[in-house]
DNA sequence: GCTATGGGTTACATAAAGGATACCATCTAA
DNA sequence: TTAGATGGTATCCTTTATGTAACCCATAGC
């Protein structure tokens, strides 16, 4: 329990099975190719769907499948502006900063991954 | 930069696509469907390949391209025994345990996620 | 020789993800 | 009235990921 608790080592089939649902779960929201670039492009504002296309280089079907996902998911949020024309803002909801810890992790782990299959430079 | 060490907010155009390539490296190892899995089963001790092939119900095709990838990337060593007929072993690394802390940190997050959208039972 | 087990590979098929392009509707300013 | 910006959607296509089935090689037991 404890050992589970502490580094995740499954000890019966269904706590590994239990386990893994649960990391993809994750997978599946952070996953994927567009996800976390579009979470990082976000972290510097508010953006208008346009802008966020042209920032990520992504064609806006796929932005737009990806933005409902992460809205769904309660990550980011859609203002629609009474402007003429109207205009609609994408930002990252407060929610989205408990992933910070995870994203941080990542980062941290590819960085020290890289180092040590390019020679620990 | 403190502030991106500790919360990863990218200030640049670069900075944010340096970031996000990061963060890349680490899905491409620990990504895709079957990475975690084995991972999580091998926390088990050393499996066979038909062994591994069973548990975590894979095709010997995808196990062997998964396994190859992640001794590639160092976190699971294979070992060929001198029976007969021979056996190979497969088991994760020491280097492996430098996953630990992301994965436990995705299972949190799936774990809690989860909670919330089922309404914090 | 026949069959079984272990460790895979090869060839083929399907599913899922992602991309390109064109287009729709609304509004404004020229 | 035409062009350009806004926020998308619809259609089609390519690429990548994953799955299935059959097969190869070696050894051991019968």
């Amino acid at each position: 329990m404890m050992n589970k608790d502490r580094c995740l080592k499954p000890a019966t089939d269904e706590e590994c099975r239990k386990a893994w649902l649960t990391l993809k779960d994750t997978m599946d929201i952070v996953g994927g190719k567009w996800k976390l670039v579009l979470i990082s492009i976000l972290r510097g504002g508010k953006f208008k769907f346009r802008e966020l296309a042209r920032e990520a280089e992504i064609s806006p079907r796929i932005l737009s499948k990806e933005l409902k996902e992460l809205e769904m998911n309660g990550l980011v949020s859609r203002t629609v502006l009474d402007t003429r024309p109207i205009t609609v803002e994408y930002q990252l909801t407060p929610y989205s900063v408990s992933l910070n810890k995870l994203i941080l992790n990542m980062y941290e782990w590819g960085q020290m991954h890289r180092q040590k299959i390019t020679g620990k430079q």
